[in-house]
DNA sequence: ATCCAGGCTCCTG
DNA sequence: CAGGAGCATGGA
């Protein structure tokens, strides 16, 4: 049993909200107040039941047995994925002078990022969920995933992983128009399946990098422009101040917020954004999350 | 029916 | 360099 320390006032009824927001979502499994995570190292499964207590978390592996080091990479994946070492109390100044997050810091008080920890996931699941809507994007996904199959039984129920690199490259074109991926798209994923196996593309990589430097990195890739970027540097590299400035579901949200008749301009938010430098990424997601 | 979805590339003038 | 078509499908 592995157990991480949670921050004060963790808010796990708003992660669980967040989590639950689609049933084609099969990467994690949601069961009562556990969550169910698949891991792979090379081809050994480890089943994690994560837990939430008052001041913790406990992960505990209940298929597999996992090494000190491979205990050590789960550990560092929960901890990513639900942005546990953010302080989110200089957001919350900046918040309180403005008048976009000031209400949404209120009603979403201590909710943190949830990202996904994974490149090659996050970068497949921002081609994915390019253009069109999320219910469809989630379906696409859900129905990827079930095609490389990378999952174990356990108490009669089914748990997956997300694909590998290597499976990406071997579904075929006519298997792909099945799945209803776009030609495009099916372009998209393997240029950036290739890029990881040559191991011209890596977390690490992009970590050494600015964050000017690392978007720059990440749109040299066919399929990544400045949306899909920022998406990942957000998701997945944990940048507080990676911006998708283009996201649809960003300008609904402003829209709303601000009681519009329109969906604001790129130069607008440009503006209002400045407010927010250092935690766009924070306001991005607090703004997605008056969404749902 | 038509338009828009958590965009991007490629082609045209 | 701006502007527009095309992509896949489904929900409003």
């Amino acid at each position: 049993m592995m157990k991480i320390d949670l921050p004060k006032d963790f808010n796990a009824h708003l992660l669980f909200q967040y989590l639950r927001r689609s049933n084609d979502e099969i990467s994690f499994t949601l069961e009562g107040e556990s969550i169910f995570k698949l891991f792979f190292f090379d081809q050994k499964a480890l089943l994690c039941k994560i837990e939430f207590k008052k001041q913790s978390l406990n992960i505990e592996v209940v298929v597999g047995q996992p090494t000190a080091e491979e205990e050590k990479c789960i550990c560092k994946y929960v901890s990513e994925w639900f942005d546990l070492d953010t302080d989110l109390e200089p957001f919350y100044r900046i918040a309180e002078k403005d008048n976009i997050l000031k209400p949404l810091t209120r009603q979403f008080r201590n909710l943190r990022i949830i990202r996904s920890p994974d490149l090659f996931e996050a970068l497949c699941w921002s081609i994915i969920g390019q253009q069109i809507n999320l219910t469809f994007a989630y379906q696409c996904k859900r129905r990827l995933i079930e095609q490389c199959n990378q999952s174990i039984n356990y108490e009669g129920k089914k748990y997956y992983a997300f694909p590998t690199p290597a499976q990406i490259l071997n579904i075929d074109d006519r298997l792909y128009r099945e799945l209803k991926f776009s030609r495009q798209k099916v372009k998209y994923l393997r240029t950036v399946a290739e890029a990881i196996i040559d191991k011209n593309l890596s977390k690490k990589d992009l970590q050494n990098l600015s964050l000017a430097q690392a978007e720059a990195r990440l749109i040299s890739l066919q399929g990544i422009g400045q949306w899909s970027a920022n998406y990942v540097l957000m998701r997945c590299l944990g940048n507080k101040d990676a911006f998708p400035i283009a996201d649809v579901g960003l300008h609904n949200a402003l829209k709303q917020q601000l009681k519009l008749d329109q969906k604001p301009t790129i130069s607008e938010i440009r503006e209002w954004s400045q407010a927010w430098k250092g935690w766009r990424a924070y306001a991005t997601f607090y703004l997605w999350q008056s969404l749902l």
